[in-house]
DNA sequence: AAGTGGTCTAGACCACTGA
DNA sequence: CAGTGGTCTAGACCACTTG
């Protein structure tokens, strides 16, 4: 009596995922429907289903209507990347959190911002510039936009006492973002705010932020160096 | 007489979020249980189910069971980057990529490397470095190993001709892979190859591949200046 | 022991797309 | 038009966690 042990949509995807692997399906070969491998796993379509959704989130596979499931012909390598409220990864670290605000003004945004926010032009925004500092010592620098059209109500906060982005995640959290990753050279005023000689390379995170189609704020984040962006997986 | 609409499961989790952003449920408030948001919604559990898989694996909502759903306290930004195969980047931009193999052997790995993947000491690996070409001008440069005890076979290959890489995805496709990205001054052997000065502030980008607990390969990428990561959404 | 989310199933219908 | 994946439903049971 042979004993028909149960599957997961886990133990599903990781047995498509391994016939991927060891070469039974290639890149860009089609994969039997959903039904026949169904019967072929002794479970229901839902569960392959499931399964499938997965590999197809991962970039593994490429589903069609109508045409079937075929394995991805350039397997892109996917990082998901967690980027921390600041002050909650300094503390994680078991350092003492501090942030240092530097300027506060309303004041007409440079081209390249104005662009990224998809504001109209002569739209003033207020400009806040801080520092991130972990026992005291310089972590971050914060050079942020922040739309008075979308936020109105940020101009009468205290920035001093919160950062910008914990008064803004806290009320007006947004819905979508984007990200971009560079590396720069240390302008002098940077080096002099982050105690680091001009020209340092350091890691540059820009994000702006969106409520439906109205943008947010716009912050660039650049770090001291040693800054690593982590991805396991 | 109110027209009822049909609600998919994004529209559900739309709407979930939707209560989230606007204040209904702070950060750190319950939510419902699922059988009476589908019940509020006039859907099925499943499809409550589905939306609150979604959210919780953006980050947004924290789920247990026999405790419930809880809005997450704070909200890490989420960056998915799609860190595509260089030869498809660089021809999809319309120009012509070359790869130029600078050097091949076996030898013994670094510290770093041999942490990295988890290595034996005095163990052997495939040290290759190659300078990727978009149009003939300097795209990246790689600094690879590969495992000769997961790869012995790659000894025997021609890199000249493929790419170390896509070798690597046709035969010996991995499982899983961790990256870290961090900003690096180009050191003079780095700065000749990319044309660039010493000290340039370029994007260094480490992945190591894992065929189950076996590692495969760690690479360092080093791009051009203005080469940058994006995520949209 | 009880309550919550996690998953499975079978069947149904919808949505997209190629012929 | 037909064939595939995408989704919904109702009900059932499992797995985990707290009391």
């Amino acid at each position: 009596m042979q004993a028909t042990e149960r599957m997961n949509w886990t133990d599903v995807r990781d047995r498509i995922h391994a016939m991927i692997l060891d070469g039974t399906f290639g890149p860009g070969a089609m994969l039997p429907r959903d039904m026949d491998l169904a019967a072929s796993f002794g479970c229901g379509r839902t569960t392959v289903q499931r399964a499938m959704t997965d590999l197809s989130d991962a970039g593994i596979v490429e589903r069609r209507r109508k045409v079937g499931t075929r394995v991805a012909e350039a397997p892109v390598a996917r990082a998901v990347l967690d980027i921390p409220v600041i002050r909650k990864e300094i503390e994680g670290r078991g350092a003492r959190y501090r942030h240092k605000l530097l300027h506060q003004g309303l004041e007409l945004p440079p081209p390249r911002i104005a662009a990224a926010m998809a504001a109209p032009d002569g739209a003033e925004m207020l400009h806040v510039q801080a520092l991130h500092l972990a026992d005291g010592r310089p972590h971050s620098w914060e050079d942020r936009w922040i739309s008075v059209a979308t936020v109105p109500e940020i101009v009468n906060v205290d920035l001093s006492d919160e950062s910008a982005n914990e008064w803004l995640v806290r009320n007006r959290p947004y819905d979508r973002c984007d990200h971009v990753i560079e590396a720069v050279a240390a302008d002098p005023e940077v080096a002099a705010m982050l105690d680091v000689a001009a020209g340092t390379a350091l890691l540059s995170l820009d994000r702006t932020t969106w409520i439906g189609d109205a943008a947010v704020t716009c912050v660039r984040l650049i770090s001291a160096p040693g800054y690593r962006l982590i991805s396991r997986g």
